[in-house]
RNA sequence: GACCCCAUCGUCUAGUGGCCUAGGACGCAUGGUUCUCAUCCAUGUAACAGGGGUUCGACUCCCCUUGGGGUCGCCA
């Protein structure tokens, strides 16, 4: 195969089209697009396509920024918006019909869906006949002044494409197949594969990278280059993502918002490193990407052609080792918002915060001790509230069989407590901390010949949990006097 | 149905005719560490869809079959 040279200017961009959240499939098509104008110093764009008045709301296209930003796939041009660039179609749509390289069709919806069912019984492509073509400029007009409902359609000259995409060489679409494929509903509202064409062409997209899912309007959009005149971008066309069923990733299979993810607690970092590696894959055994590494080793030649299966425990533990890098304030940081959102603490103004069900008054540095626990316990930040819960609570819940570590009897059990309860207040004040404790107890758990004999209840009574951080570093935290009242608490079964 | 695309462990993938007894990672399993969970470490698990060619030699090239997917809008 020969090298890959790309034009030193390259210039790519993302068209999403504002009807939905931003999808991961087009966060991941924007990511690759970044990557490749990133590392041929090449320019990104942002456009939206909102030719669809109907569909398209203005939510989502902030939503489609504020992802994008988040995801840190910052555009250096735009976003521009297509609504905003009616004029600019209008004049190429005129100059088509001028050509007549276009016309207008009247035929109705039901006409057409009759000539598709038509065409679908016996067995052939359905397509648009043509009906149209031919009709008398005196009619046209006239059925135009009559106020009659039509669209302009492209007249699809019958020949061979031939493209050659970056990523799966040579395809080739035979037209006739194609159909006079509809470019406008009127002069003023383009359709999208018209749309696409000039908009490219305005912008001097040189590299038009996107999902395997518009493999079959290429041809379509290279054909109306054509009768434009204008010069037609390199093709690269990326592996669709898939659920587990193996059919395009939709709502049907997981969350596919990027919002949503961001909602559950997953690290832009881990989503571009887990996106980067759908479809694409430097040849070598690294793993982990940041995104000045992807930028440094992407190259297009290496993307996948067959469909990437979507795998979510891939993406935990790619998020899961994110969060085990972050320095532990960042990470404290970044939980706050689940703290809040569950209603365990409050912030006040000067940076303190209050435990909403204590009442107490604590400091950033007591969130940071707290998750610090849990750092390596986490799979995406929401799952850090429940974890932790029972630091900012005053009564914990549990059931009391919980206590018992393995078959330990009622009676095994009240004994533990009381030595704990005896052991514990005998600590002093300033020396209640993890070393300490832990030099204690594990010297009095050993004596049982069996640390988790003292250890597990313990534990237990401080968390209320059957898996939890360690009891030394939940003591020291909590405190002397909290971790006695939970040991009372635990008696009082 | 038509057209187009694709095909290595369950999943993401390495592999560009001999370095392949097919490598890595996730997952899963087992063991170690450990009161628990997690982390960490070790070990294991599991794949070239099938059939023809081409070749001294095919996971790699060609063809067919099969399977999967995408697209067939006055959506993008």
């Amino acid at each position: 195969m020969e090298e890959m040279k790309f034009t030193k200017d390259v210039r790519v961009r993302i068209a999403p089209s504002p009807t939905g959240f931003l999808h991961i499939g087009l966060a991941r098509a924007a990511l690759f697009n970044y990557l490749f104008a990133k590392k041929n110093n090449g320019k990104f764009i942002l456009r939206i396509e909102d030719t669809d008045l109907e569909r398209s709301k203005s939510e989502f296209g902030k939503d489609i920024i504020e992802q994008l930003e988040w995801l840190g796939l910052e555009w250096d041009e735009g976003p521009f918006k297509q609504s905003e660039r009616i004029s600019i179609y209008a004049k190429y749509l005129d100059k088509l019909l001028k050509e007549k390289k276009a016309y207008h069709c009247f035929c109705s919806k039901e006409e057409l869906e009759a000539e598709r069912q038509y065409q679908l019984s016996i067995g052939k492509a359905p397509c648009y006949s043509g009906k149209c073509r031919e009709l008398s400029e005196d009619e046209v007009q006239k059925r135009l002044a009559n106020g009659e409902r039509s669209v302009i359609r492209f007249k699809t000259p019958s020949k061979k494409v031939v493209f050659r995409d970056l990523v799966r060489g040579k395809i080739e679409v035979d037209s006739s197949l194609l159909g006079d494929i509809a470019i406008a509903k009127n002069l003023t509202a383009p359709l999208y594969n018209f749309a696409v064409v000039i908009d490219d062409f305005d912008m001097n997209i040189n590299y038009v990278i996107r999902g395997e899912d518009h493999i079959s309007n290429t041809p379509k959009q290279i054909l109306i280059q054509e009768a434009l005149d204008i010069p037609q971008p390199k093709y690269a066309h990326l592996p669709l993502i898939l659920g587990s069923d193996r059919a395009k990733l939709s709502k049907r299979h997981n969350a596919v918002s990027v919002a949503d993810y961001r909602k559950q607690g997953y690290l832009p970092e881990a989503m571009i490193n887990f996106m980067a590696l759908l479809g694409w894959n430097p040849g070598t055994e690294k793993e982990i990407f940041s995104m000045d590494s992807l930028i440094k080793e992407f190259s297009i030649e290496k993307v996948q052609k067959g469909g990437a299966v979507f795998n979510l425990q891939r993406l935990d533990f790619i998020n899961g080792f994110y969060i085990r890098q972050k320095p532990l304030d960042e990470l404290a940081k970044l939980c706050l918002p689940y703290f809040i959102e569950s209603k365990l603490i409050d912030e006040f103004s000067d940076g303190k915060y209050e435990i909403l069900e204590t009442r107490e008054t604590v400091g950033f540095d007591y969130l940071v001790k707290t998750i610090g626990l849990y750092q390596e316990r986490l799979k995406k930040l929401s799952e850090i509230t429940e974890l932790i819960d029972f630091f900012f609570k005053e009564k914990i819940d549990y059931d009391k069989d919980l206590l018992k570590w393995k078959d330990m009897s009622d009676t095994d059990l009240k004994i533990v407590l009381e030595k704990l309860e005896i052991i514990l207040s005998g600590i002093e004040l300033e020396e209640f901390n993890k070393e300490n404790l832990e030099k204690i107890l594990i010297i009095e758990a050993d004596k049982t010949g069996n640390r988790g004999s003292l250890l597990w209840p313990l534990r237990v009574a401080l968390s209320g949990k059957k898996a939890s951080a360690g009891p030394f570093e939940i003591a020291e935290i909590l405190g002397k006097e909290k971790v006695l009242q939970r040991i009372k608490h635990a008696q009082e079964f």
